[in-house]
DNA sequence: TTGCTCCTCACGTCACGTGAGGTGGC
DNA sequence: TTGCTCCTCACGTCACGTGAGGTGGC
């Protein structure tokens, strides 16, 4: 979808509206229109680029795929996919499958960050009650009160990738 | 903390094993050394780099820090703080702030994620139900099932940055 | 007429990934 | 001796940010 159709009577917005309703710069508006993620029209005497209600919303779309956890190239696909499927249902099954990975992958975050979140915790009540927390890992740690939950003593047991 | 202290009896890690040992790239250890995050020992003929334990805590505490959301940049100045704070009182301030502001950081997260997975989870649903969701959003979004929940009509209201 | 908006290069940023082309250690 | 590991450039990636230097529209 590289070129907007020309106006009909609605009044076009200009870069800089568009940048102010979809809540980006001007510069992720160009950069988008490089990876021909956007289009937009330019059939005015100075050039510039013109944009229609339509292309706000696909702005948005993009900008709400993105929020998704979607890379550009993948929002890029799913664009491509939706100018040749016209029938929608190839379309509709790859957005189905990215969601449904998205969700996975949004659980484990969700997993990670309460971990991070409790970890926070801890390490906040020690720096607030530990006296020589500088001497973290050391001699201390045999009698360290935040032994359980620490994971830096096991660091002596190896990883895998 | 440039220059590792020479060898005494321990016998020293190569970058590979400190890799495998940390879980991170042998790119990685060497880009950390160019920010001057983490030394190395080069005493040996062949000029490989060498590595203590402590150098492998050193690696694993970065590591640490980076999973609570502090940019390379932030820990460089922790680390910085490291060298010129021997009595650890201005670092310990220092963590304690930043640790706090991460913590709050994580929970505005935490709520944005939970509202990506509810956003997730209908959009799912409406894939699975809709039959002709292209249209979206149409003139079919005035008997949508799914219009409460839809932040995609609501496009029209403009936005603050 | 003035200043705000727009334009196109083009280099910078962040945290590495990825060859290229060559040398060293077990 | 063979191959795995190490080395240093140096360009690539992702999603833009940030001037530079100039032109256009209200």
């Amino acid at each position: 979808m590289k070129i907007t159709a020309p106006p009909q009577q609605e009044k076009l917005l200009r870069i800089g509206d568009m940048a102010r309703l979809a809540g980006v710069t001007v510069r992720t508006i160009r950069y988008y229109e490089q990876l021909e993620l956007l289009g937009s029209y330019r059939g005015n005497p100075s050039q510039h680029r013109r944009y229609s209600r339509r292309d706000l919303l696909y702005l948005r779309r993009i900008q709400q795929l993105k929020g998704y956890g979607l890379s550009l190239r993948e929002i890029g696909e799913i664009i491509e996919l939706a100018d040749q499927d016209p029938s929608g249902e190839k379309r509709r099954l790859m957005l189905l499958a990215r969601y449904e990975e998205k969700k996975r992958e949004a659980l484990v975050r969700r997993a990670q960050l309460n971990a991070y979140l409790r970890e926070l915790d801890w390490h906040i009540a020690q720096l607030k009650r530990v006296g020589r927390f500088q001497a973290c890992p050391g001699q201390e740690c045999a009698a360290c009160e935040f032994r359980p939950v620490c994971r830096f003593v096991e660091a002596e047991s190896g990883e895998k990738r």
